[in-house]
DNA sequence: CGTCAATCCCTTGTATGCACGAGAAGCAGA
DNA sequence: TCTGCTTCTCGTGCATACAAGGGATTGACG
C-alpha cells in the first residue's frame, strides 16, 4: 500500500485512540520524522483526514485535531437521523432477499454480542446499521451513510462508557427490523429515526452546557 | 489566495463548463504546464476536487474526470431529496424570524426570475433552498446539503433545457413555503420531498437506458 | 497470425530545498 | 507598565529532483 494511506490510517488510529487529543497542533515536520517519511506524504495524509473531518487544516496556519462541540455532534448525529431514516424508507420498498437476509444475521449477531459486553455490541451494532443502509438500494446514499456513522464512532462508544443503553438499543433494533419487514415504511422510518436522534438527545445530557 | 485554491477554482470551473469531459483524463504535468504551476499545487487541488466528487483519483493510475452514470445521478437526487426532507422538518421546529424573512424574499426572488428565463430562476432557486438549509438550525446539514446542491447544479440544468419545468418548479416552491410556513411539518416534508424527487424520475426518463 | 511475456517509457509517488507569510519576541515610546 | 511597531523565526506553500509502478510496445513462441 501506499505511504500516505497507512499514515492516515496510523494517524487516524492515533487520534481516534487519543494519543493526539483534540485542539493538539499537528506539525508535518514532527510527524514525518515520527513515521520515518518526508513531508509529502504527510501532507495527502492530512488532507484526507480533513476529509473525513478528523482534523482542521488552516492555510498556512498548520494542522490541528478538529474538536466538535457538542452542539456539532449534536446535528452530525441528526443528520445521522436523516439519512438512516431515508435508508430504512427506500429499504421497505427496494430490499432484495439478500439485504432481508443481511439484516436478519446482523441483527442475530447483535442478539448474541448484547449478552457479551459492549464491546461486542457495538462492533456488531455497526455491521447491522451497515446493512440497513445497503439494503436502501442507493449505493451513493451507503457511502455517505457509512462515512458519516463511521465518523461518529468514537463519541457512541464515549456515550456508551456513560450510559449502559444496549439493551434498549437493541430493542429499537427489533422495532426496526419487525416494522422493515412488514413493509412498514411509516413505522420502520420513525423507529429509526428515534433510535438514532435519541444518541442527539444523550448528549445534551452529558454536555449540557452545548 | 493560494494556487491551490485558485488552481481548484480554475480547473472545477473547466470541468462543469465541459472544457474537460467526463471520462477524461486529467495529467499533473499537463495542467502544471498549462496553468503555469508546479505539479505540487496541480496535486492539491486535484485532491480537494476528489472531496468534492469531480474527479476520480486512482492510485498510481491517474485523475479522471468522473463521469456519473444515470443510476448514480438518480441516487444522488434521491439522497438529495431526503436531505431536502430533513432540513424543511427541521426547520418547521427550529425557523427563526430572519429565517421566515429569508425564504420569503427568495421566493419572492423566484416569482419575479420565473417571468424572465430559466437562467434567472435556476439562480434564484439555488438561493431560495440554501434559505432551506439555513433555516434548518442545523449548520452541519446546510453545509452537506449545499455542497450536494452544488454538485447536482450542472446536471439540474441539463434537465431545465429538455424539459420546461420553472413554472411547475415554482408552483411546488409555493406549496413547500404554504405548509412550512403553517408549521405543517408532513406537508411540507412531503412537498420539498416530491420537488426534489420529481427530478430523479425525469432523468429516469431522459436517460431510459440508465 | 494470435498470444504471451519481457522490456521500456511515462506518469505518479516521494524526497528535498527554497520562498513566503504568520505569529512570537523584542524594542521603543507613551 | 502597557501599547504599538519592527524584526526574527519557524512552519507551511511551492518548486524541483529522484524513485517506482503501471501500461504500452515489441518481440518470441506456439
Amino acid at each position: 500500500m501506499s505511504k500516505k494511506n497507512t499514515l492516515r490510517d496510523q494517524i487516524e488510529e492515533a487520534i481516534l485512540s487519543g494519543k493526539f487529543s483534540p485542539g493538539e497542533r499537528l506539525e508535518e515536520k514532527v510527524l514525518a520524522e515520527q513515521y520515518g517519511v518526508s513531508r509529502t506524504p504527510v501532507r495527502e495524509a492530512l488532507r484526507q483526514l480533513h476529509e473525513t473531518g478528523l482534523v482542521e487544516v488552516r492555510e498556512r496556519r498548520g494542522t490541528v485535531v478538529r474538536e466538535n462541540s457538542p452542539t456539532e455532534l449534536v446535528n452530525m448525529f441528526e443528520m445521522m437521523a436523516g439519512l438512516e431514516f431515508l435508508a430504512v424508507r427506500l429499504a421497505t420498498r427496494h430490499m432484495t432477499e439478500d439485504d432481508r437476509a443481511r439484516i436478519q444475521a446482523a441483527h442475530e449477531a447483535c442478539r448474541t454480542a448484547r449478552d457479551i459486553g459492549t464491546d461486542a455490541y457495538y462492533y456488531e451494532n455497526e455491521a447491522f446499521h451497515q446493512a440497513l443502509y445497503r439494503a436502501s438500494g442507493n449505493p451513493f446514499l451507503e457511502q455517505q451513510a457509512t462515512a458519516l456513522h463511521r465518523r461518529l464512532q468514537p463519541y457512541r462508544r464515549l456515550q456508551l462508557r456513560s450510559i449502559n443503553r444496549v439493551s434498549q438499543s437493541f430493542e429499537e433494533h427489533e422495532a426496526i427490523v419487525a416494522a422493515l419487514f412488514a413493509g412498514d415504511a411509516e413505522g420502520a422510518g420513525n423507529a429509526v429515526w428515534n433510535h438514532v436522534a435519541i444518541q442527539a438527545d444523550n448528549f445534551r445530557v452529558l454536555f449540557p452546557n452545548g
